[in-house]
DNA sequence: ATGAAAGCGCTAACAA
DNA sequence: TTGTTAGCGCTTTCAT
């Protein structure tokens, strides 16, 4: 028979192990140490608490330590192989740490990002990691009202410490490979590579951009503005700029480096539609890795992000008590065509 | 210059506005129409209270109310495609409903999930979602003790309502197309289809499992056990158990019937190592949908499963209060090779 | 070695 | 129409 009473409390405990409140509260926590209770004691309340289900509320306890025991995560969504690989990894550092991880997605939109941010404040999390940030100075702004330590990640902010992605340098490294692989003249506008997807106003595309567009000065073939198409990050979008540029192009280019793993999707939707020759005669490379991006029909360069090592800076600058707006770089990888990645969960599934 | 101060509280409100703390807590609140306070002072109240960056302790009010405005949900991981979409649909809806979501994966261990579930027990979430549950009994039996509305998806328990895929109708579809198109006569080791990966003692597998005995023994060809390879879900057991096979064979079979997306990716591990006439002998079929895994430089046959639809169905069974021991069912779909489904997000990235 | 009591910030009776 | 008060469950001085 089902007991329909109310959780049972430190009082419902005190009483039965006839100890007081205050006492079982220690005996229950970390202090009963230093409070000097005896082992019988924490012994016998224990064995109680536990016959009862008891289980600390820990509204209760935050409310009066003003401490939640929450660590919160903003990333722009859980449907996406790099920010999930970061959930992923945020969980089991909050975990390690003894914090139990709030992850909230703010689908790119700065108006939900702001208000996920007020909602995290509301439950009093006690640290915050901003992934993609869309408004990071807004963001800081009501973390310093609120005092809530944060950190960016992925999309730095001026107002707190911040782990990024060395953008500059996996994006440099992707568009070499392109031009390695795929030497182009820029005499046509088919013989050129396009970089397709991300926003530009962001300073991850932005520094993605600005090493394509450096790299393929560099090799003597400066790019024009409509190489550069910063549709966002939308599937849906990149689809529809990708067969806008196949339009005006009369074909595929010779290159395209597409700027995330959710533009790639759009981008393979067009070329699903074309003949695998044409394809091949292009060179494909995308800024993020997907294992099974890898193995396409047609080559896909990629970049592998580190979400894990991303994570794992975050952390670190957390615990250590990092203050100072420190920007650091997390290196990507440039993974070969048709090569796995074994990620730091492959054993689980 | 930053004020250092701690957060306002409805005391700092009132002292600033005239009004008494539980006055403001009802302008801020939904309850001053009921309690007539009037339009005026409510106006002031918030304006003040905007002006002081004020917002709600969520902790205060959960204690006080005995409702924390939390849904918790329990996935086995992050990294995954069919969960992760799970916690997009999840989360929206959860803020349809001014719910805040928190997600927490178990990595499919059983002690975890039960870890897991005691937290959020502890942190008082007003309902409770459990995904893929390794140990619904003991789940049930939790949250019993703590008068918490739970329903499993995915994985059905005995002791709550639950929505699952229809598995044995996505695995009847899967193995019959597998046969269609590549038609078996069992006659050797290597003329047969295999299935691999997946936990045969979860109701999900055992299902799927089910269903492709019973389909292949209609088609006049019974399976020997060896062709039921239930390794779990891991990348790294599949590709072991994908390449252990090969070698017992001498090389690929006619058909693998591969029981989910992670299971795949250390399958494809394997197959992108052989020749792809080889590949192209064998028919591949997949538990699971993912757009890139549907373009691979072999056909793929794919079971979407409707990670959204189980989760709406979830939120309706809370909604209309449903406390029934109901076992709702939700239809995956075959998805052809080489075939885009364009998932509700896709306008996001 | 343990207990009593105050108070974290909020809401809901109950008063006025 | 608004104010006063008690109390949600817990931790922490301060007593003893």
């Amino acid at each position: 028979m089902r007991k329909l009473t109310r959780k049972a409390t430190i009082y419902d405990i005190a009483r039965l192990s006839g100890a007081s409140p205050s006492t079982v509260s220690a005996a229950l926590g970390e202090s009963w140490r230093t409070r000097r209770i005896s082992e019988a004691t924490v012994e016998a309340i224990r064995r109680i608490a536990a016959a009862e289900g008891y289980s600390t509320n820990m509204q209760a306890r935050g409310l009066r330590k003003a401490r939640s025991g929450l660590v919160g995560m903003v990333i722009p969504l859980h449907d996406n192989r790099f920010f999930s690989s970061m959930s992923q990894s945020f969980e089991a550092a909050a975990r390690d740490r003894g914090l139990v991880p709030v992850i909230a997605s703010s689908m790119r939109e700065p108006a939900e990002e702001l208000r996920i941010v007020e909602t995290l404040i509301s439950y009093a999390v006690d640290y915050l990691f901003i992934a993609g940030a869309t408004d990071p100075d807004a963001v800081t702004a009501m973390c310093r009202a609120a005092n809530l330590r944060h950190i960016f990640v992925d999309l730095p902010g001026k107002g707190a410490p911040s782990v990024v992605s060395d953008n500059a340098k996996g994006a440099a490294d992707l568009t070499r490979r392109l031009l390695a692989d795929r030497p182009v003249t820029g005499a046509t506008p088919r013989d050129r590579i396009y970089l397709i997807g991300g926003d530009a106003t962001d300073y991850a595309s932005a520094q993605r951009i600005a090493a394509f567009r450096a790299v393929l000065t560099e090799a003597g073939l400066p790019p024009l503005d409509e190489q550069i198409i910063a549709c966002g990050y939308a599937p849906r979008s990149a689809l529809r700029e990708i067969a806008a540029l196949c339009d005006r192009l009369g074909g595929l280019p010779a290159g395209v480096f597409v700027n995330s793993v959710t533009v790639l999707e759009g981008v393979l939707n067009h070329l699903s539609r074309l003949p695998l020759d044409d394809l091949r005669a292009c060179v494909i490379g995308c800024y993020d890795y997907d294992p099974f991006a890898a193995y396409l029909q047609f080559p896909v360069h990629m970049v592998r992000q580190d979400a894990h090592g991303l994570i794992q800076e975050a952390y670190r600058m957390i615990d250590e008590n990092v203050l100072d707006l420190v920007l650091k770089m997390v290196e990507p990888e440039l993974i070969a065509p048709r090569t796995f990645y074994d990620s730091p969960f492959s054993d689980r599934g």
